[in-house]
DNA sequence: TATAACCATGGACTTTAGTCAACGCTTTTC
DNA sequence: GAAAAGCGTTGACTAAAGTCCATGGTTATA
């Protein structure tokens, strides 16, 4: 599939996905021999949404670049994956336990203003 | 209490309570009349802990100056905090999800590694 | 008492994650 | 078949959230 067909597809600009592209988070598989256009694999779309949920986790672009060459690589050396898909694990978890107490003063103070909506001076 | 201390107690630097202050998440409540040193209340280290929680909940500091200004402003007039803490609140709850999901693709990924570590070729 | 550690202020600098503009092609559509 | 929409590449630009540096004064410590 063609780059418009992935942007609509995955929601996120093309500008984007020639950014995640260019930092080596997703390879275009192919390209049309008659015009150079890039072509790429319909998983694309999966990727690009895992992409965005370890965003959203507050991953950063290093984080997964490390991440995915760690799941392409050969693992014939002495290379341990274990340390950092750990760290991860654990900042996630740490980050889901912040937003949840977060919520929990979202939702007390939206709680606060139904029951006193105005308060004043 | 002075900066440094605070600093200490929050677990941020000197220079990002300076920075929350200049964007007025954070007050001072005094200066040390001797040397015009600033001296922050007590619970400016909680205030400091939940910024830090919302910022992990994938908050902005634009966002929490209006969240800030809602809990201190005067609800006299036609003003509606409702819209923007729903707005926040399922924002939360989504990146919670993604986060979640995300979190599960790592510990699968783990499991895999833990599985058959040696892949290759 | 000197010397290190702390404080305030201002402004420059950095990183991250894109976004935008310009250029010249190709493809689709009216 | 002309205009609009899509594509690739390069490079400049932006916003957010700090961080660093310089300067000059203050306080704690050896």
């Amino acid at each position: 599939m063609r780059i418009g067909e992935l942007s609509k597809k995955s929601g996120v600009s093309r500008d984007t996905i020639r950014f995640y592209e260019k930092q080596g988070l997703l390879q275009c598989e192919a390209r049309e021999a008659a015009n150079n256009y890039k072509s790429y694999p319909e998983d694309a779309v999966m990727t690009i949404s895992v992409i965005r949920d370890a965003q959203a986790a507050g991953m950063s672009i290093g984080d997964l670049i490390v991440f995915l060459s760690q799941l392409h690589a050969t693992y014939g050396d002495d290379f341990d994956g274990f340390t950092f898909l750990d760290e991860k694990i654990q900042e996630t978890e740490e980050r889901i336990a912040a937003s949840e107490r977060f919520l929990d003063v979202l939702t007390r103070t939206r709680e606060a203003l139904r029951i006193a909506p105005y308060e004043s001076d």
